[in-house]
DNA sequence: CGATCGTTTGACGGTGCTCAATCACCGTGG
DNA sequence: CCACGGTGATTGAGCACCGTCAAACGATCG
């Protein structure tokens, strides 16, 4: 039970002495069904009693294991509890291709499911932890318990508009426009799990960043310091502070190249971009949502 | 009924024009749930007798139609049967930013759930249809057909792994590379679909093409007519023949901006894009996953 | 046939990629 | 204690690619 299956650490030239680190190890106390809702942000209120204690393994990753190898078969989803992971894929020549960074309450492995094989790698950026569910139990504890399926579902359909922010970024021309929207993004996510949103600890390296937005790396070094020269953020090594939270969003609207921006528009383009990254919108009526209940 | 409300045309002037053609209307045949599981890429046999027959109710959607209205409040999920759409979010500025584009057996609008109102407006490339499942019944249903289920939970799976997908096409940072990349994706849906893929019938154009990859529309022009002068594809307007399917492989393998590629570890680096395209792994059983089993 | 939109091609200027050097940081070993 | 190599971040110089503007051409539809 140490040793898990397909889920070791990255095959470097460490990885023997990664794996006497136990860099994935089970934890010794499981979670419960009740905290892995709560976690992928579900009502915890809606799970049932009888079902709420019901037992979830949970899993410790270190930093720079490797949770998913690319292309092995799939054997478990998993909910990222705390920490943070990149997902990426090697591509022939050796470049690592970043897909994505999740944070906490992201769905882990989903996307194997369709293949039957893990689609793309998952490394820990941080020492992190992650709940395990099973596949084969997957489908059977979904409809024991109607909770943890909604919760799922809504995971699910959060994972979908998280991809669509990532496009978004990547879109944008100009590369500093592009990290102005990484950086949003990134603090929409401190904002979601309760932190303040204008201080960032990046864990990841710059080289990340620039895979994720398709530019070079220099070019992120390069755009952090323009938008520190022009009072946004402050940049400190991995240690992002943002000085004018509006600024930047004004910013990140910027379709095209040309860089100065009307002032007159620019009020309403913050509130532009805070939809596209606040997944909670201004009026989240769930009527839909309330009606199944 | 005919008025279906949050789904009429796209807000443009000649919007009531459009709704006299009645560019949204219900079919008057439904079509059948075990339908609905197949269009889903599920197994018609694993849904049961009694729910086989259970009515599900289309709609055709024409061409410039808008399907979704971004902001709208969440009432359905849509399950595309025939046809193409486009997913886009218009900015502040008035730029259409394009997310996404949907082939037939996509989920639509599940993506809503999250915060309850529609992320992105789903527009029709061309005349459609897609089967309708409202949210009310959405569970229920799934419930009552396990089949049904497991085709959603895998057509959001597929989802997942597509959006990965354009996120490998904008990734890359020659522009000939992004197109190189989009129409290997095209080729893909169409292996998928049963048809040819070396021949492509664009129904977007160059614009929401240069949105999708991040480029200016002239540069999309431009990188066709290269990779037309390459050999590697014939293009005549919105029509595409692919002269040289591994070419254009090699060639949108290209991480960095240098054209030339080294012809010796070309044909490795085919492989390695068709498994980013193609879901179904060729076989790269990984020694992990067999220690595993 | 004219109007509108989509596509292509040209010219030019600027952004960003490449290559390269420098510095900071860290764990290691002398 | 400091040299040492390794990694990551920053900055600079040069040039190619691509965005912008512009014009011409083609397609479609009324």
């Amino acid at each position: 039970m140490t040793n898990i299956p397909c889920c070791t650490t990255h095959a470097t030239s460490q990885e023997a002495w990664r794996l006497r680190r136990n860099d994935i190890a089970p934890l010794p106390e499981p979670v419960t069904l009740g905290e892995l809702v709560q976690t992928l942000g579900g009502d915890i209120r809606e799970v049932r009693k009888p079902a709420e204690a019901a037992p979830v393994s949970l899993w410790r990753i270190r930093q720079g294991a490797t949770l998913l190898h690319e292309g092995c078969a799939a054997q478990s989803v998993f909910v990222l509890r705390s920490g943070s992971m990149k997902r990426i894929r090697t591509l022939e020549d050796g470049y690592e291709q970043v897909l994505s960074f999740a944070q906490p309450g992201e769905l882990l492995g989903f996307d194997a499911l369709h293949s039957g094989r893990q689609p793309a790698a998952v490394v820990a950026l941080e020492d992190s932890t992650v709940c395990v569910l099973p596949l084969n139990d997957h489908l059977l504890a979904r409809h024991d318990c109607l909770a943890l399926d909604r919760a799922l579902q809504v995971a699910l359909s959060r994972q979908l508009v998280r991809t669509a922010g990532t496009t978004e970024m990547m879109a944008a021309l100009a590369s500093d426009v592009r990290l102005a929207r990484f950086l949003l993004w990134m603090s929409q996510r401190m904002d979601e799990a309760g932190r303040s949103p204008r201080r960032l600890f990046l864990r990841m390296c710059r080289r990340d960043i620039a895979s994720l937005l398709g530019v070079a790396h220099e070019t992120v070094s390069r755009s952090f310091t323009l938008l520190a020269e022009l009072g946004l953020v402050k940049v400190e090594n991995r240690e992002v502070e943002i000085l004018d939270l509006d600024g930047l969003h004004r910013r990140a609207l910027n379709t095209r190249r040309a860089g100065d921006e009307a002032p007159g528009a620019a009020q309403k383009a913050a509130s532009d971009w805070s939809a596209a990254l606040q997944p909670d919108w201004f009026a989240p009526v769930r009527q839909v949502a309330a009606a199944a209940a």
